[in-house]
DNA sequence: CTCGGTGCAAAGCTTTTGCATCCGC
DNA sequence: GCGGATGCAAAAGCTTTGCACCGAG
């Protein structure tokens, strides 16, 4: 999936209320560091985010970069994982479906997966324990089984 | 629960048969962390861990322990957790049901939940993917909704 | 006696913080 | 112009690594 223009223009009217509703200011650095995350694949950490962005018209601050991504954290633009490893991963969360992850443990790719169920248990805890989830986080910790996998440790 | 020393003679012995199993040594210091972590309650990181036997007979370093919480996690005595912050947490595994976590967003405090329908799940991704899932982690981030909640930010 | 394990400290990495400067409002 | 935001670099915090010494096999 490429850059969504369409679907840019709608996270950033997002961004945009979010910004307002709690008086933060509206700097281009913001807007460059989503649109940046809006035409990236899959999961990226910071470095890597802080890296794509050096080489472009907008040279951001690593504090910058941190401080900006806890904001789009915060009103659900960016999902934020810890895949097990003292490195935070991080991918937008706008215009996709609800999934988790399976993680290889022989190669540690990271495959997508839905299930529905999920939201059941969720209603469930939250009654017994009288908690509101607000959202969960669910990794198997998996090894391939096909003949042919390719996903063998390097 | 106290220390139970009939588990940890168990728990002993199955780490020794690991041991010999990849031909590691039989340390005291591996058998001294081991004692140590079943007779802790909870979860706890490696520096409190580490501060615990400080004061006791056997004064281990910080590498010992990171070395043994790996042997100890390939084993599946101790699990490992990563609840969102840069600082693995572990808990002994052996003894005790099968069990998730939930965090409340506004104190951070974990509270554990049994739900047996995560099995499902784990063998429908198995089945679609053709992965053998060997372990999961599920995390549900929750507020407290009990109107005497002690659990209010600090 | 050998070589894996330990202890200590230094190094490595990610993330946070302090402070001067900048600029949105 | 005020006060929040940025940029840079230093600091902090957890984990890993290097190396000399120790001790399990």
């Amino acid at each position: 999936m490429p850059f969504n223009q369409k679907i840019y223009e709608e996270v950033k009217q997002i961004f945009i209320a979010y910004l307002e509703s709690k008086d933060l200011r509206k700097t281009p650095e913001r807007y460059a560091i989503l649109e940046e995350i809006y035409s990236l694949d899959g999961h990226f950490d910071v470095e890597s985010l802080y890296a794509k962005m050096k080489d472009k018209e907008y040279r951001v601050s690593r504090a910058t970069v941190y401080n900006t991504l806890d904001l789009l954290v915060e009103c659900d633009l960016v999902s934020k994982h810890q895949f097990g490893k003292n490195l935070a991963q991080f991918e937008k969360s706008f215009g996709y479906k609800q999934h988790d992850h399976l993680i290889c443990t022989e190669c540690s790719k990271v495959t997508e997966f839905c299930d529905p169920r999920i939201q059941n248990i969720q209603n469930t805890v939250s009654e017994l324990l009288h908690f509101k989830v607000m959202h969960h986080s669910l990794i198997l910790y998996a090894s391939c089984t096909k003949v042919n996998c390719e996903n063998k440790k390097v």
